[in-house]
DNA sequence: TTTTGGTTTAACCATCCGGTTAAACATGGG
DNA sequence: CCCATGTTTAACCGGATGGTTAAACCAAAA
């Protein structure tokens, strides 16, 4: 519990946003969250755009940094790929609400997508690359690999960005039912993008 | 141009909510794009949550009834399926940013689910029974369908809610490539779809 | 002990925003 | 023509909210 005030800070927006999001946090509320007062979160970060912006900035980056680092292995295409999907459930799985508070926001504003591209140093064409070299069979050769792709990541966040609607509609609202489905995932996915891909 | 005050108004709630949320809109700028003045809002829908309400649940219960409509006809459970994607893909593309809409505001408030499902007699079952009933080869018969519905609509709506993220970082921004690109996905999501049923 | 610097606090401010009100306006019936 | 009823408007209200300020606090240097 040695954190500075200014982390004690960082720490509560960083929970609050990603729940509510920028239009929906208050500062009092984030204040409260962190045990501090509400001056203080000026005093660190001089305006709520400012907090909202460092907290989205490193949010941001880090779920892309990770897979990144998923990719980076030395083993055969159809190795990194099953290792992409465990890795990434499971990164979302750690950080649920992540995926939503990312599309909302860069709905709500998308230009700020346009500066933190390059401030990162993500290369989100990693991913792209991982399709294009190695897998080469039928289908591949002929297909964008951008529509595998956006197919591979639309099957990993549409269940946790569409939870409340899926869980209730599909599973009687029942959590630890949706919980085991989402476990289930990683192999269903697997299959079905291995299949696609061998076919 | 004949349409009554009151309708002038829903409309013009329905546009800004739909791009900007329950908690981005304002009442003054539904006014102005309603060429209205704000007190009226009032006088006809009394107060911004039954405003927002009145809007969400059409927009929620249409966007699933035309999903019904596409699965009562008397053909195939192939050809169903295969009409589902096209007509699925049509409405998102007629209405692009209600699925967002409808995602951001079941996870800021999932309360409102709860009683939009009786309201409306929904029955999103029914995407189920299409692929239960019909479809039985290989893998079928062993997997949960919901893991099948799920990842279809995964593929068919993540496109479009994270569009912003996907255009910029795959089509270097350029918005006819990307739509290009969405006109392909029928064929390629239908492709994808039949090829792991049919295995 | 006093001074000095950063840190924390309560009180305050200005603006935004949803909502109200009372008066003006329009229209159709008597 | 006048009244009754429904509609429209400008002005206003009060609370919420992001942001500021000046004073209090505290620890380390001198």
């Amino acid at each position: 519990m040695d954190r500075t005030t200014e982390e004690k800070i960082y720490e509560a927006a960083r929970r609050i946003f990603i729940l509510k999001g920028m239009e929906g946090a208050r500062m009092q509320e984030i204040a409260d969250e962190a045990g501090m007062n509400k001056a203080l979160l000026h005093y660190y970060f001089r305006s709520k755009e400012n907090l909202f912006k460092s907290v989205f900035k490193d949010t941001f980056s880090k779920f892309f940094v990770k897979v990144k680092d998923t990719l980076s292995s030395e083993v055969s295409a159809k190795e990194k790929l099953i290792a992409f999907i465990d890795n990434y459930i499971n990164l979302i799985q750690a950080n649920p609400y992540v995926p939503q508070f990312i599309i909302s926001e860069i709905n709500r504003d998308p230009k700020v997508l346009k500066t933190l591209m390059f401030e990162s140093g993500i290369e989100p064409q990693k991913i792209l690359d991982l399709l294009l070299n190695g897998v080469h069979s039928g289908n591949l050769s002929k297909l964008d690999p951008r529509h595998i792709v956006i197919s591979l990541l639309g099957m990993l966040v549409f269940p946790f960005v569409a939870r409340p609607l899926l869980q209730m509609v599909y599973f009687n609202d029942d959590r630890e039912a949706y919980d085991r489905f989402l476990n289930e995932r990683k192999e269903v996915v697997k299959n079905m993008i291995l299949k696609f891909i061998e076919a």
